[in-house]
DNA sequence: AACCACTCCAACCGCCATGTA
DNA sequence: CTACATGGCGGTTGGAGTGGT
């Protein structure tokens, strides 16, 4: 429609692209590409041609249609038009209060899935989903209310619990790849389950696209809000807001939300975890933004600036949600939650290295990881006792990179919102994976002054002030080498080792620099999870 | 009535997976 | 094995519509 370039005329806008832009990449365009393909909105007449078409040749070989009907719209726009407006029993309208329950409870699973979506509403488009998703749910984030009601959270943790328990089942050598092809939704749930990798993992999304999906995860045990928006629309009422399937726990979360911000983090320990941002100028695999704190002062803020070196802001999406049952009362943990939690952080599988396959992707780096950490489970197991000690160290860690985050925002970025409801929601992970990639990253970190109240307590910032951010030897000494550097790179080695790479440890961590496979993963390891 | 802010949604774009020659 | 064609998917865009001031 509006990204037309071409001429009007009566019959509508016709490209005038050339023949490689006509599709964008040519694909699934027709043979003659560029040849006066119409676009924008079809008319009737149009339509009644392509619907004819369908009925005498079926669905498919789209490109065909013109050739052979003499429209001029490209197979593509053919097969959507077809597939969202003309095709039978396309259901129209609003959606029902059922559709809606449905849409939120498959995203928790699916994440932003929306033509597996659709699969389960009959009658309904991906699009509508998808447009759904995210206008009318997306105000809710404005509002400061989830987008998950808490029995939906409940739902997919304890689905995840399950996935975590039949994954278990897989025979520990049967090919993670056979796993992958699994067409199942819950696939990933699966891989991520059996690496014990995440007990939450956040569908990861586009940096650059719709901040509303990263929303998606404004569980209560998230308690990720956006406050930055509150109070700055003009409508904070929103007739969705009352969506029944919301009722009490958009309330609670309401007044979570209140919590927060007249309580100013009562848990300052908490909010203090992480932001340790994959970012990774040296090449633009996907990447998963994950570690923000979510209760950080970043939705605050809540801006980032994708003019900031923030390279390969791609999206790698994974099921949302994957979360455990032990992230549920993340939002107000209780001290000696806390040190479970840096107990955990600091044994699990803390492998954050540039040795992983980074040309072939998450799931191939999982997989590396997963090999890497059956090799250095011992190392670890023997060192996670001593791990508490390197807490506040992962802390002061984790905050260098969330000033290092701060760097890169930018209020005038829109995608800014996008990016703090990421980092505000991706936390209680990531923060547990603190990882010597993490650390790692410091180098990075930018010397401009950031305002860490954005970010951190008094309490936290006591510990930043100490450090000198922008010097890695400070990061490193502090955290990395007390919080049990050998055992970090054990697995560092271990997955060198499996790579073929002549890497130790050392050299593996100086190239921490090029590497975000694991930075983008929310590394973390129940190590409860682990034999 | 005019203006503005915001929402909705149809359609496009770009990437990717798959099939086939 | 490679290149190309095709279909599908998710993200994004921008005009139209709506409501408030």
């Amino acid at each position: 429609m509006g990204h037309s370039i071409g001429y009007e005329s009566e019959e509508g806008v016709f490209s005038t692209d050339s023949p490689l832009s006509n599709d964008g990449d040519n694909s699934g365009g027709s043979s003659n590409m560029g040849v006066g393909l119409k676009k924008g909105p079809w008319t009737s007449a149009e339509d009644a041609i392509l619907v004819d078409y369908v009925k005498k040749h079926g669905e498919g070989n789209w490109n065909a249609v013109q050739k052979h009907s003499g429209l001029s719209r490209c197979g593509k726009s053919c097969r959507l038009r077809w597939a969202n407006h003309l095709r039978p029993n396309l259901k129209k309208g609003a959606f029902t209060s059922e559709e809606e329950r449905l849409i939120i409870e498959l995203h928790a699973k699916m994440g932003n899935k929306w033509a597996r979506m659709a699969a389960h509403l009959p009658g309904r488009t991906d699009n509508e989903i998808k447009n759904y998703w995210n206008t009318r749910i997306k105000r809710r984030q404005r509002a400061g209310l989830p987008l998950y009601p808490p029995e939906i959270c409940l739902q997919a943790s304890s689905e995840n619990q399950e996935n975590l328990n039949s994954s278990i089942v897989y025979g520990g050598d049967k090919g993670y790849h056979d796993i992958l092809q699994n067409d199942g939704y819950e696939t990933p749930n699966v891989i991520f389950d059996r690496l014990n990798i995440l007990p939450y993992t956040p569908e990861f999304p586009d940096i650059s696209a719709s901040g509303s999906l990263i929303n998606g995860f404004n569980c209560p045990q998230f308690h990720s809000f956006v406050p930055q928006m509150v109070g700055l629309q003009k409508r904070t009422q929103d007739p969705d807001e009352t969506m029944s399937d919301y009722g009490e726990g958009a309330a609670n979360e309401a007044l979570s939300f209140d919590r927060v911000q007249n309580n100013n983090f009562e848990n300052k320990t908490s909010q203090s975890y992480g932001l340790c941002f994959p970012y990774d100028p040296g090449h633009t695999e996907k990447l998963l933004p994950l570690g923000v704190n979510q209760d950080s002062h970043f939705t605050t803020n809540g801006f980032f600036s994708a003019s900031k070196p923030f390279a390969g802001a791609e999206t790698l999406e994974l099921p949302s949600l994957q979360y455990q049952e032990t992230d549920l009362g993340f939002w107000d943990p209780p001290p000696e939650s806390m040190d479970s939690f840096i107990h955990a952080s600091l044994s699990g599988p803390l492998s954050s290295h540039c040795t992983s396959p980074r040309s072939s992707g998450l799931l191939e780096a999982l997989l590396y990881e997963a090999k890497a950490l059956r090799k250095s489970e011992n190392q670890l197991s023997d060192n996670a006792t001593s791990s508490t000690t390197g807490g506040i160290a992962d802390i002061s860690a984790m905050k260098t990179c969330s000033t290092e985050f701060n760097g890169y925002l930018d209020p005038t970025s829109p995608s800014a919102n996008s990016m703090g409801s990421i980092f505000n929601q991706c936390t209680p992970t990531h923060t547990i994976g603190s990882s010597l990639e993490e650390k790692m990253r410091v180098p990075h970190v930018k010397s401009e002054v950031v305002d860490e109240s954005w970010f951190f307590d008094g309490e936290t910032k006591d510990i930043s002030n100490q450090m000198d951010c922008s010097r890695p030897d400070v990061i490193l000494g502090s955290s990395w080498s007390t919080s049990g550097s050998a055992q970090r790179g054990s697995v560092t080695d271990a997955i060198a080792v499996l790579l073929g790479s002549a890497g130790t440890s050392t050299s593996a961590s100086n190239r921490g620099l090029c590497s975000c496979t694991w930075n983008n993963m929310p590394s973390v390891c129940q190590m409860s999870d682990h034999p």
